[in-house]
DNA sequence: ATCCTAAATAAGAATAATTACTAAGTTAAG
DNA sequence: CTTAACTTAGTAATTATTCTTATTTAGGAT
């Protein structure tokens, strides 16, 4: 599903009453050409968009986001440095992060058990699931040795 | 740890470097009044404080909130409200949320499995794990059919 | 007990991310 | 083609959070 031709994204969008615009496409577009771990803020989207000469305003890049998010198509990374991240939600890649709360250092690592855990729990809850995301938050070695916390 | 009266936070504080404020007091006495599950936000926690008579600036409260999260009394939820909320972290109790992206309506659930996998996985990197989240995004059984979204 | 000093607070201003608004432009269904 | 509904651009407004400065306070030292 996260590998959308225009083509196919203009289906997922009509099914559910959304229009497809360059807009949509071409922000989706940007995604599918990052690199696996790599996300973005709204506003370095927006950057990258006009690097490439394309003329999206701010709001637009908001709304998009928002609506791929609900869609599936994206998925929304709180990672405590202040503003959210995107990036590719592959459903099939079970992708997490561990974060330092001292200075914000994150890596990423992949656990296949977690995300079959959470979609058990989820649908029998009802709910149908659109990204599982297990975070942890720590001190990374390089601060806890600086600064004495135990 | 997470249950402290006013003289063992004095102590968790001053080993650290801290000073035990009655601020500082107050904001953990009325976490660990609430009911499990319940979390608030910092304005949540201000009212309650002006509620009670307690006359505690708005950055105080942010300043505190940030502290107990770094030594690990708190745990930060980002719950896809638009702002952060809080509750204590209990490190046994293997709590994790389910949020549905459409109408926020947030549940809960335990899964003792989760943690053991995240502290493996945090600790071969070098981190001293503080809070292990997994959080599900998914669209609610009321909303999905509501909505016809698929 | 009382001082002293670094740490903490209050209050409000400043910042940054995000959302709301409105007029103009597009999409896609018929 | 036409048209109604959807979407966008551009900007204003909002909101959560952080910063700043003067003042107060905790707690170690005297």
């Amino acid at each position: 599903m996260p590998f959308l031709s225009d083509e196919a994204l203009k289906d997922e969008l009509n099914a559910r009453g959304y229009r497809a615009t360059p807009q949509r496409q071409k922000v989706l577009s940007i995604f599918m050409e990052l690199a696996q771990g790599e996300h973005l803020s709204a506003e370095d989207l927006h950057n990258l968009l006009e690097k490439e000469g394309e003329r999206i305003s701010l709001s637009t890049v908001y709304r998009t986001l928002h609506l791929m998010v609900y869609m599936g198509l994206l998925r929304e990374l709180e990672l405590a440095e202040g503003h959210k991240h995107y990036e590719l939600n592959r459903p099939l890649k079970d992708h997490h992060h561990i974060v330092c709360v001292h200075c914000n250092e994150t890596i990423e690592f992949t656990e296949s058990s977690v995300s079959q855990i959470g979609e058990k729990t989820a649908s029998s809850a009802g709910y149908h699931v659109l990204d599982c995301q297990l975070t942890l938050y720590g001190i990374c070695a390089r601060c806890s040795s600086k600064y004495n916390v135990r």
